[in-house]
RNA sequence: GGUCCCGUAGCUCAGCAGGAUAGAGCAAUUGAUUCCUAAUCAAUAGGUCACAGGUUCGAAUCCUGUCGGGAUCACCA
């Protein structure tokens, strides 16, 4: 097991059922855990078994510390343990076990960390889900990458993930779309447009369209009802968006399995559509109703009427209040597609559904619960992360977007200016569900200040080790194996030993990001863990011994390049759960 | 008015499913460069964890309430 905090946590549990009164009692010892203390000072590891049990036992847990510190004590592993503060436990671990550790990340590669967590679960990830109706602008940003980042994190840790994309090809901004996409193609014929009127799309990114629309059909359109000519200026301008919006996914690194068409679930097959039947469905379990909702409190629309429509009972399963499936029309609401949308999913397989949304969608994640506890019957977990605002900053001075026509700044500008690695380490430098400022002048920045680059220049500085050692010395074999059959034992120096305990720091920061959804944990370790690097390798100015390259000791040289390899393959590891490089050099 | 998120050092933020004396970076002060990349490192200083209660061995973390900031609230997507 690469996880010794969880391998600890097994052999405590041995310890403590060994205590009178535990093993049939049915204690609870979820709350026991192994973590790494804060203070180096209290050693390796650390358990607060003693207190969970004291209480259930009705003893002191300082006595029942020394009884499992005893238990411990006779594990060959531990040299030493100290019964501290209310009752912790403190676990010293011999240096053999630390240098075991480091062969442990070299034989497990780059897969050292991952592959424990529910192995093979079916887990779909939603995320991006732009409306196909022009280029991706800087908003999408943050999600995609944390979404992005997510659906890597949770393959890592042993799901089998299917990233997803819910086209919105259906409703009225499609409409919208074939009518300014049509403005285009009547200029591409020689028309004079003038200027594209209100409540149609500007952009000249639907310049294009209009002329593959002459290209393919000539001046045919001008002749038919707009009934007909929309019916093929849609799927065109359709494609074309996507297109669009998978150049911009692309440029930042994202790549979806599926793109599922909400259009799909309004066709009809067999008879009836993909929603009507998953209605259908509800109907059968009581939770489809006649009536009328409540308007909105606070500040009523002036427009409201009281009408009563087809609801679906989502107060049954969660919801503060039911939800229109049909409006005024008769067609079927955005929600009622969603209904068909989860039963979908659920019948393809998924137990648990992730959604990534704008901090906008905040008022639609309940109904998207209860709509998942309803078409699962209980049976799947609907988990909606929210990321909140991304703010733009130049030079310290915000950048103002306004809705005018070609005044905001579009995915593809940021990435074109600052890099895809940059803009997903910083999207991720921050948990989701905070606002985040992005400066242009310091993600590009070559300093500490800038941890995207503090990161990359860790690998970097890794990488140019070995070229250094391959200059100093150019007989020797700093290959895999040679590195794998190195005499760790070699490795003595506490900051040597405790850069290992950082390595082992990883597998539990991917167990946790996994289960709680948050990828920013690993940016976070990973900045860590380069620190630590960047001062080991500082310390042998000192301390010239401390060098990773002896020109003139190979075994030593090989075995502090051991550590070196096992650090370069973390920080690739989290770099790629992130979605950026781990360079060579820097330049 | 309802719902959701946020409030931690002068600034920007972490805080690992409740743990020990609350941590980083920036800014400030001091020091290190014939050296495996100084694009870096070492050190000092900096705190009423918004406020008030509660839960318990123990709370920045969980619960209730208050204040402050943001998002959202039939029919659009």
């Amino acid at each position: 097991m690469s996880n010794v905090f969880a391998a600890f946590e097994d052999r405590i549990q041995k310890i403590v059922q060994t205590l009178d009164g535990v093993s049939d009692s049915g204690i609870d010892l979820t709350r026991l855990t192994v973590e790494p203390p804060r203070d180096p000072a209290h050693g390796h590891l650390a358990t607060n078994a003693a207190m969970v049990l004291a209480k259930p036992l009705k003893k002191n847990p300082r006595e029942i510390a020394t009884f499992v510190a005893d238990g411990l004590n006779s594990d060959p592993d531990v040299t030493s343990t100290e019964i501290a503060g209310p009752g912790f436990i403190n676990i010293r671990l011999r240096d053999s076990f630390w240098q075991e550790h480091l062969s442990t990340v070299l034989e497990q590669g780059s897969g050292y960390g991952g592959g424990t967590l529910a192995p093979g679960k079916k887990v779909n990830v939603e995320y991006v889900s732009a409306n196909p109706t022009g280029p991706m602008h800087v908003g999408h940003c943050r999600g995609a990458v944390v979404g992005d980042a997510l659906a890597n994190l949770l393959a890592f840790a042993g799901h089998d993930v299917t990233r997803e994309y819910y086209t919105n090809d259906a409703g009225g901004q499609i409409e919208v779309l074939a009518r300014s996409v049509f403005l285009r193609y009547r200029e591409a014929l020689g028309e004079e447009i003038g200027a594209i009127p209100e409540g149609l799309y500007p952009g000249d990114y639907l310049v294009p369209v209009g002329q593959l629309l002459v290209d393919n059909h000539g001046d045919a359109l001008l002749m038919m009802e707009e009934a007909a000519w929309l019916a093929i200026v849609k799927p065109v301008a359709i494609n074309a968006m996507m297109d669009l919006i998978r150049g911009d996914l692309a440029a930042l690194g994202v790549r979806h399995d599926v793109f599922f068409s909400e259009r799909s679930l309004h066709e009809a097959s067999k008879g009836e559509s993909a929603i009507a039947t998953s209605i259908d469905a509800l109907t059968g379990m009581g939770l489809v109703y006649k009536g009328t909702l409540p308007p909105p409190k606070g500040t009523a629309p002036e427009d409201w009427e009281n009408r009563e429509q087809l609801l679906f009972r989502s107060t049954d399963v969660g919801d503060d209040m039911d939800r229109a499936l049909q409006k005024s029309n008769g067609d079927f609401t955005y929600f009622a597609a969603d209904v068909g949308y989860f039963k979908d999913k659920f019948d393809r397989g998924f137990k648990e559904m992730i959604f990534i949304l704008g901090a906008d969608h905040g008022g639609y994640v309940k109904r998207m619960e209860a709509l998942g506890r309803a078409i699962s019957g209980g049976t799947a977990d609907v988990t909606v992360r929210l990321c909140q605002l991304v703010k733009l900053f130049r030079d310290g001075e915000p950048i103002k977007m306004s809705k005018r026509s070609g005044d905001f700044i579009t995915l593809r500008d940021v990435v074109d200016e600052v890099g895809r690695d940059a803009v997903r380490f910083m999207m991720l430098y921050r948990k989701n569900d905070a606002p985040l400022d992005f400066d242009f002048a310091k993600v590009t920045e070559q300093s500490k200040d800038n941890p995207v680059f503090y990161v990359q220049y860790a690998h970097a500085r890794a990488k140019s080790v070995f070229r250094q050692a391959g200059r100093d010395l150019p007989d020797a074999d700093f290959g895999d194996d040679a590195l794998n059959q190195a005499d760790m034992a070699l490795l003595a120096d506490e900051a040597e030993l405790g850069l290992v305990r950082q390595l082992a720091v990883f597998p539990r920061i991917v167990d946790a990001a996994a289960r709680s959804h948050e990828p920013h944990r690993v940016a976070f370790y990973l900045y860590e863990l380069a620190s630590q690097f960047h001062a080991l390798w500082n310390k042998g100015r000192d301390e010239p011994a401390l060098r990773f390259v002896h020109h003139e000791n190979a075994n030593l040289t090989t075995t502090r390049l051991a550590l070196v390899k096992a650090v370069s393959l973390v920080i690739a590891s989290g770099l790629a759960i992130i979605g950026a490089d781990a360079p060579d050099e820097m330049r």
